[in-house]
DNA sequence: TTTAACGATGTAATGTTGTAACGTGCAACG
DNA sequence: CGTTGCACGTTACAACATTACATCGTTAAA
């Protein structure tokens, strides 16, 4: 089991490492960015990009439509600010920007939590075995469903 | 690296497997459920329950709602017929139906094509990760997306 | 033999997730 | 000043998925 740590950012401090990080990418971090990732943020589970989408058009106080909450997702989960969970159609705000690995979400079925494990060792064995394959550009999706230890 | 042998059915000899496999379920091998399982071994990619519904209505020559499949294309991957590929939204026949194991699947993001390695020993060991963490009937989701080798 | 129950499928409507195409506003730069 | 490039708005639509209820045929009880 390799060991990895970092730290973990969270509320000012994860938005300020989220705009680093994004300038860092050679992008803006304008008002809309900013609230959406906030927004993104909150969220104890993984958020669909409509319930961003309410969440932002309420915090505006004007429509803000589904459509500019994807552009806006993409781009985070292209700069490694946020995560896609394929398994659940949604995004989750990466708590640690800047650190780049592939992780392990774990989701829970009953409250649709998810918490998230990194273990290098294992993601770099399933890479491995994809590009022994004979597969390039690898960009593992590694997700457990299950049911987790509060609701057990 | 854990090796892992098994007898890969196609064709006729996989129908026969798919309905032994339900039957052994308590389950029954109707018209409709072999029809939608022929279709969807016939499909190279992961296949949608849209494009299966299409194929199954002109095979009978008469409109199957997606409705309908996805019914039955729940069934089929609780009984391990087949699997639904999460980061595509698609299902893929399972070519050895009766050996149950956790698989990993790779997708081309250039053809589409979904191929399948089998690693117990790495499957296990999401498994433990998640286990460890406090998850309870775990169901591991691995996939890795990427350039296969015909497209490289 | 009727009839009740059940499982499988049909039908229709609707909800959710994701994209495409094109328009507008604004700031930097010549 | 234009013009260029990027962010965002607006509309429409495509793709994926579920819900509720109806129908049909087989089985099993009365």
């Amino acid at each position: 089991m390799a060991a990895h740590h970092h730290h973990e950012h969270e509320g000012a401090s994860l938005a300020h490492a989220a705009e680093s990080a994004l300038i860092a990418a050679g992008e803006q971090w304008t008002d809309m960015r900013s609230d959406i990732f906030a927004v993104l943020a909150t969220f104890e589970k993984p958020a669909s990009a409509y319930d961003i989408a309410d969440q932002v058009s309420q915090r505006r106080g004007k429509r803000v439509a589904p459509n500019s909450v994807y552009r806006i997702l993409d781009l985070f989960v292209a700069t490694n600010l946020a995560r896609r969970v394929e398994s659940a159609n949604a995004y989750i705000a990466n708590s640690h920007p800047g650190c780049l690995h592939d992780c392990i979400f774990l989701i829970c079925d009953s409250c649709g939590t998810a918490t998230h494990i990194d273990d290098d060792t294992l993601t770099m064995h399933v890479r491995a075995a994809a590009e022994q394959a004979g597969f390039a550009e690898v960009r593992p999706v590694i997700e457990v469903r299950g049911i987790c230890a509060d609701c057990g």
